[in-house]
RNA sequence: GCGAGAAUAGCUCAGUUGGUAGAGCACGACCUUGCCAAGGUCGGGGUCGCGAGUUCGAGUCUCGUUUCUCGCUCCA
């Protein structure tokens, strides 16, 4: 089956099975938003958990916080967010190039300026010694031309600037006669403004507003907190703190559904060091990541490292963990050495001392960040693609396909189904009991519906590792079959020893062991 | 954002040169069976993505639009 095959498949298996929706479906959807169901919510709440246990539980240096998603908009200029993102762009269409619409007019400015330098060259030469450039300057005819070209130019994109006029920009650029470097045409589309932030306002009435941004990342927010955990938590440099919350970005152009989306949640750890042992930490903070990814067993030969070459504004070593998707290699997981940079521009934006004091060295400092930083949705994505799986099954002589979701059991949304193998005799109310009695230590699912070889299919497809089924023997000496997943082989047990079985494969130690 | 393709029931799809919308699976009820997806009977469900246009008449032709997929592009 090729890739794409397979992904579609996902796409597809996750609608069908309650896992992921598209948002807004009704009203023709919302772009690159989605939304979890009923399975899809217990297994993200699961990979959360299995994060922030290995994290927070773990590690005793590395506690919690759950910043909110609205802050200071100065926090995304010390960050550098507002500047780095507000360009008004434009596409040929021809080339299929993109440019910045204000760099295309100051290189028309320049090429005016160059024809006056010509000019002013060429009379050099002629007149020697005795040329007067500020004379030249003001009596020339050519020179005089450009100039009030170069003049009107100049006013009509400064204002143009100024009002954000993205059309009169783009009229500038035809007026111009503006062409692609590449394409050499004109062929251009609108310019727009792209800004990656969402941004909204505070404040209810209109004059008393100010326009805030929602977090494009939630970093900033342990940042700005970070001198706060500090003292109230009595933490000592290296120490770290884990974060879980939607961030949202603008995306230009999201795809390949849950991957890219514009509301998205991350899971970030923020590591503060002793500046000078930042790469040391980030040597290990990478081996950790890669260990936690590894544990879930979905093969070593899928993962990667990526070292990244060019390195973001922050950073000074950056890797991204990467999982053999059926689209291919993507990036799942972030680990940022971000250097001081974070912390000492909030110091300097705010005004405020956030140095941190080394009893050890008896010095005070600006630490140094390792930051590990992973998408849930990717992860989920990720997840979902290494579990599903189509395999044949042969049944008194028939070959069948069975859809699988190999989940790690504590993973699966749903532990156990409890199911009767007839809905009558008593065989449903035994199968009741059986759930109240465990139904606060796992997720339980009740089926009496169809024959009992469909109720077991129906289970697999959303990754549900344990099914027991209630039959007449059960009235008589209180054991139950206990069908695996995997396998797909039975065993009779007692109900009584139902609790120790699964919860020994489900608890979230079996993965914690592998770390 | 550019280019190409797609959209008909919950799912997979059919629907002839334009003539009042179908199948299988799924779903619900009842009966039957009882350990690996297919028994019987009956039933519910679609203004054919949305909006215009052409036409006596549009699921079908034209245009626009939305969403999805693929390629390019972008990704602090």
């Amino acid at each position: 089956m090729a890739q794409e095959d397979v992904f579609k498949k996902l796409v597809a298996h996750c609608k069908e099975y309650g896992f992921v929706f598209q948002s807004s479906e009704i009203y023709d959807g919302l772009g690159a938003v989605y939304d979890y169901g009923q399975n899809g919510v217990e297994l993200k709440n699961n990979i959360k958990k299995y994060w922030w246990d290995s994290m927070v539980l773990l590690h005793e240096n590395v506690v919690g916080l759950d910043s909110a998603i609205f802050m200071h908009p100065t926090i995304w200029k010390a960050s550098g967010h507002v500047d780095a993102f507000n360009d008004p762009l434009i596409d040929n269409k021809d080339s299929k190039k993109r440019y910045r619409a204000d760099v295309l007019i100051e290189e028309q400015l320049a090429k005016y300026e160059d024809k006056i330098e010509k000019e002013i060259e060429k009379a050099k030469k002629r007149f020697g010694d005795s040329f007067d450039e500020k004379q030249f300057r003001e009596t020339n005819g050519r020179v005089l031309e450009y100039q009030q070209k170069w003049d009107e130019l100049q006013a009509r994109f400064v204002k143009a600037l100024n009002d954000s006029n993205l059309d009169e920009l783009k009229q500038i650029i035809v007026d111009q006669e503006i062409v692609c470097p590449i394409s050499g045409t004109r062929n251009w589309t609108e310019v727009r403004q792209f800004n990656l932030m969402f941004s909204t306002e505070m404040g209810s009435t209109a004059d008393g507003a100010q326009k805030i941004y929602l977090r494009p990342e939630t970093a900033q927010g342990i940042f700005v907190n970070y001198l706060n955990v500090q003292k109230t938590g009595r933490m000592k440099i290296p120490f770290g703190i884990a974060q879980i919350g939607k961030a949202f970005r603008n995306e230009i152009v999201a795809r390949q559904f849950i991957f890219r989306m514009r509301e998205f949640e991350q899971m970030e750890m923020q590591f503060f060091v002793r500046p000078g042992s930042e790469l040391s930490w980030f040597e290990k903070w990478k081996q950790t990541r890669m260990n936690w990814h590894q544990a879930l067993g979905f093969g070593a030969e899928n993962y990667r490292f990526h070292v990244h070459d060019k390195l973001a504004h922050y950073a000074n070593a950056a890797v991204d963990v990467e999982y053999k998707f059926p689209f291919g290699f993507k990036e799942v997981e972030g680990i940022h050495s971000r250097t001081d940079f974070d912390l000492s521009q909030h110091q300097q934006y705010s005004g405020k001392k956030i140095t941190y004091f080394d009893p050890e060295l008896n010095e005070s400092y600006v630490p140094f960040v390792v930051e590990t930083s992973i998408g849930v949705d990717r992860m989920f994505l990720q997840v979902m693609a290494a579990s599903y799986a189509e395999e044949e099954v042969i049944s008194e002589g028939k070959k069948d396909i069975r859809v699988v979701l190999r989940l790690p059991a504590p993973l699966a949304p749903v532990k156990l189904a409890v199911m009767p193998l007839m809905k009558k005799d008593g065989l449903d109310e035994k199968a009741r009991e059986i759930i109240d009695d465990l139904k606060f230590d796992f997720n339980c699912q009740y089926d009496e519906k169809d024959s009992i070889g469909k109720r077991y299919r129906r289970q697999d497809a959303i990754g549900t590792p344990f099914c027991v089924t209630v039959d007449h023997i059960t009235l008589e000496d209180n054991t139950v079959t206990i069908r695996y997943r995997d396998t797909m082989l039975q065993d009779r047990v007692p109900i009584s020893e139902l609790r120790n079985i699964i919860s020994g494969e489900v608890s979230l130690k079996k993965l914690f062991a592998k770390l």
